[in-house]
DNA sequence: CCTCTTGATCTACCATACAAGTCCATACTA
DNA sequence: TAGTATGGACTTGTATGGTAGATCAAGAGG
């Protein structure tokens, strides 16, 4: 145990039966697949894709720190509810870590991923033509992923991503029309345009401007759906 | 599954296991019983904390996602190194988090929990006088939470808390003269002055003085542990 | 009608056994 | 000697059985 030895590191892609049943889980959750308050059961899980406990259980502790479900011990697991203080704090979380990020990435920012931005820009504004919902949200999720990247913040995404998992699920909710949807490719090209112009100050508006309109139309599903919310 | 049962939650304050395992694991890595590099395994563990590999295992997943350890498929687990790269990610999304919280702090503040505050401003005040290093980090860790429970961030202060684990663990290294101590508590001041006047400016200015200075001796631990870098 | 007890039936939790991949020292081969 | 198999001693990953605690419904007693 208390030998430092080397043990050189091979990055891990291991494609584990927990990693796919998390990953699984947590896009059956984002997807309202399971809604708010489901309740889940390690067994049945288990049953449905075809691994055992074990993997189910470490996959729901994972989702647990998220905050994606609640394990109430020796009683059961529920798919959490909605609430908006905790959304609340979420849309902070989000914003002050974003805001960070494109506010470095004025500083210094890779350009070979620069360049990779417009070809994203430029799909998502095609797909928001078409009114693709897939390809939007595919390409939105690779547009701050490649923010984060070219900043050099790749550890700060990670972080993002967990907090953007209940706006996902909002977001979810909400269906999107194409003028929103156009709306938020506009968005997108300001925050661009304001790293290209090493204008903090306006990245971080353009950027809190672009994640406050996502939690718009929440006090409208709370109305329709009281019951996915506590 | 589908059964969408209230199940009412009765909060969980569950003396797990896994739960035990993973705070004194936690402890022992901030405190640098593990140092970095330490290679770690479940099985020895298992038998150390008189315990199955189970509770290990899914601690040391936990462990994993704050990014405290690092568990290699099949090849082993071990206690991250520090790198001065993600140190600098650490920073940033810290200082964007309770600068958040401060600011929010400013629009409405518990006056119950501000109250609280001041007691332990005094008790860390008289903890720096005596050079008590562990009542001042025990401090200092209560009056961060203050902040963010008072200003209603307590989801916000969970993400801090998995952040802070790294800085603490590089504050471990530095060790503490009695007039930092004092400065610290000078710092803590600042921040709520700047919260009872209602500055949200002053207030994010004075914690990311704060923050800032805790990173400061990182360079020189590099040079005398490089063992401890990647 | 209300309150309490009881037992059946769920749950997550933990321990154990097994499987599969990685590393490394040793021995064998060219 | 240098290079290459090879087998064993690790490691984490997965499966399964058993246990304690929580819930709830039915029934006894007031």
């Amino acid at each position: 145990m208390n030998a430092p030895t080397p043990l050189p590191l091979g990055h891990s892609k291991a494609p584990s039966a927990t990693r796919g049943v998390a990953d699984r889980l947590r896009q059956a959750i984002i997807s309202m697949e399971f809604p708010p308050g489901t309740r889940l059961s390690e067994g049945e899980i288990a049953t449905r894709y075809d691994v055992s406990r074990q993997p189910v259980r470490e996959a729901l502790i994972s989702l647990s720190r998220i905050g994606l479900v609640q394990v109430l011990p020796q009683r059961g697991t529920i798919v959490t509810r909605i609430s908006t203080r905790h959304m609340m704090q979420v849309r902070i979380a989000r914003e002050a870590l974003e805001s960070a990020i494109v506010q470095r990435a004025c500083e210094r920012f890779d350009p070979v991923i620069r360049g990779s931005i417009d070809a994203i820009l430029e799909t998502q504004a095609r797909a928001a033509c078409e009114g693709d919902y897939m390809t939007i949200t595919a390409a939105d999720s690779q547009f701050h992923a490649a923010l984060a990247t070219g900043a050099d913040c790749e550890m700060i995404w990670q972080m993002v991503l967990d907090v953007k998992a209940h706006m996902d699920r909002v977001r979810h909710l909400t269906l999107q029309d194409r003028d929103s949807m156009r709306i938020l490719v506009e968005q997108h090209r300001a925050i661009v345009d304001a790293i290209d112009q090493r204008d903090p100050e306006k990245a971080d508006h353009a950027m809190r401007h672009h994640l406050m309109e996502i939690l718009r139309d929440l006090p409208r599903v709370l109305a329709e759906r009281a019951d996915y919310f506590e």
